[in-house]
DNA sequence: GTTAGCACTCCGGCAATGAGAGTGCTAAAG
DNA sequence: CTTTAGCACTCTCATTGCCGGAGTGCTAAC
């Protein structure tokens, strides 16, 4: 089907396409027209637009607007059709310098990124970070807050914090504390944190008799506490902009809808979670993605790595009529900003 | 002038704020001689309304339409007329059963307890925290993050946890790291971020000799990253809930005005800062805050307190139309619920 | 296969209209 | 002196009807 389109439909679908990205309004056979330098006349191009109808890329609001594209007309303009626009230099420094300011922890640095991006680009931006549990450590440390609670906090290569609090466990001391500190460090050397976890209940169970039972009991709650699924983080930048889109802004009820999904992290991770595994940039337009409360919304994103794993994912969350050409060599240029930042960490 | 008013005269202004709180319309004449029971025609009314009007608290949208109130209005009916509402068993319960799920780390508290306030009031709900340099240390501890990255994490009494990347050193061992985290919370005990920090510095100077170069220098650090003022926190939860507003699904750009301010820590920072420091229920309505940005926006809002001092407020943020009688309680209670819940940790 | 021409459809804007809600004023009643 | 009934007046809002414009589909000619 897509495959038996000839030249001049596509380059029509394409006008189209882009036309309706530029003015978020039907366009007319007559538009399109002159936009190919009337070397058509309105007439034949309201026959390639009654093809592409039928073909299913195409919709008319009502008899007499002109069309609008279908979800399908967006996928095939983006497939097949999509002139990237390069990156402006200025957009590019702008994004190395937001990335340079990230000076502080990594949720510093992703969230300074992901929000220039989202002016940028004009429309809300997301990150999410996968659950660490398969990276890499760097240190671990138990600290004392208060009397009833003990800290287990874990630094990530790459800047990743985070902490866990172990509740009970009164009579440990300050000096038990750092002793089992030391010892958790030795022990995650190199290791990701499933894995530390493992070798924390494999010693304990080896050699027993070299800790006294306060300490014993603690490891075996650091284990556990470590065991508990961090459930990874997700930031969101340039809620606003959403407001900018003329198909968000007179709709109030879609409106609620996405600032509602906005609010559940769960929602949010569901609708990242394949651009994190794949390595190519993601586009699902309209009913693609995986949620079903969200069927009018598009979703640009890349996952970004940390050495060979993937870690996370930047994107943009907007309605279907978005500028793609433009928005996603941006995505691609913040996600491949994160992945050379967090390199040399 | 106020008080120069009858009880007739704020008993109409009462009724009046009320009726336009539940409808969101201006009420009329004739409305309010029914609510009152007739006991006074709506002729009568209508000069109480004008002299209402005259002395500020009314206002009318255009002649003919029923009267709204003014800012005015709404300050006086809070400070004079308000009939609290209880809160309902169930509300309390759910407050609590919130503050309990949210037995992680302090910010998970306080993000529940936030979460649930703004859904029961079907507003914008806000906490910020402020700057903790004023709060007592619990445990201080440096760890490594990288190989030229240090992370210096402080844990406060209530279990605020922070940390700050320094840069460089990357001649520490891990050892010679948990011997300065051991020092550091030595000298940390009992004491505010500030006071440690003058005390490292002040040991320094004493008893320069007893420390080697690189771990003096490490101290150094530490003390300078403790200077940075960490800017406080901020949360904000249900942001979908003003949609239901109809004074802002309407209107997109108050809407958009609002939404950026959520964007911006600082221009909330300005908004809350006043309930911070009082100890009781701070209201305020439309121009009365110090953002001018926000002319248009009551903001109801409570600090509460760890021990004897102030750390932060929790607080709603919506339109000057609230139902400020049931809404001041719902903070009041949130706010004394933390409040307790930090107080037992 | 392409295009000019034409009849037809539908939306959006505009003015006219009328009902409804509410006011302010006046004059009478308490 | 206060309250109220009555009434004229004002303003909004929803309804209606009426173009004009934009765009289409079809047919017939090129």
């Amino acid at each position: 089907m897509a495959s038996g389109m000839d030249d001049r439909t596509t380059r029509v679908l394409r006008h189209i396409v882009e036309d309706y990205i530029a003015t978020a309004e039907p366009v007319g056979s007559r538009t399109i027209s002159k936009k190919m330098g009337q070397s058509l006349s309105p007439a034949t191009i309201r026959n390639i637009m009654a093809d592409l109808e039928e073909a299913g890329f195409l919709a008319q609001p009502h008899t007499s607007a002109g069309r609008i594209p279908t979800g399908a007309g967006f996928r095939y303009y983006i497939d097949h059709l999509l002139a990237r626009q390069a990156l402006a230099r200025g957009e590019m420094d702008q994004l190395h310098r937001a990335a340079g300011e990230g000076n502080g922890p990594a949720d510093e640095l992703v969230r300074q990124v992901s929000r220039l991006l989202s002016n940028l680009a004009h429309q809300a931006s997301v990150v999410v970070v996968s659950s660490p549990e398969q990276q890499v450590l760097s240190s671990v440390s138990l600290m004392r807050a208060g009397v009833e609670r003990i800290l287990l906090v874990t630094v990530m290569r790459g800047g990743w914090v985070q902490h866990r609090l172990i509740e009970g466990e009164p009579d440990l001391t300050g000096d038990d504390l750092e002793k089992i500190s030391a010892y958790l460090n030795e022990l995650a050397e190199g290791r990701t944190l499933l894995q530390l976890r493992a070798r924390i209940l494999d010693e304990l169970g080896k050699e027993k008799a070299r800790y006294d039972r306060v300490m014993g009991r603690a490891l075996v709650m650091s284990a556990r506490a470590l065991t508990e699924a961090a459930p990874g983080e997700v930031f969101i930048e340039g809620r606003a902009n959403i407001l900018e889109q003329p198909e968000f802004a007179e709709d109030v009820h879609r409106l609620k809808r996405i600032l509602r999904a906005f609010e559940e992290k769960s929602v949010i991770f569901r609708l990242l979670d394949r651009a994190m595994v794949s390595r190519a940039i993601q586009v699902s337009v309209g009913l693609e993605n995986t949620v079903e409360e969200l069927p009018d919304i598009s979703v640009v994103a890349s996952g970004y790595r940390q050495g060979a794993s993937s870690v996370g994912s930047i994107g943009l969350i907007g309605p279907v009529r978005m500028d793609y050409s433009r928005v996603i060599p941006l995505v691609e240029y913040a996600a491949s900003l994160l992945t050379t930042m967090f390199e040399d960490r």
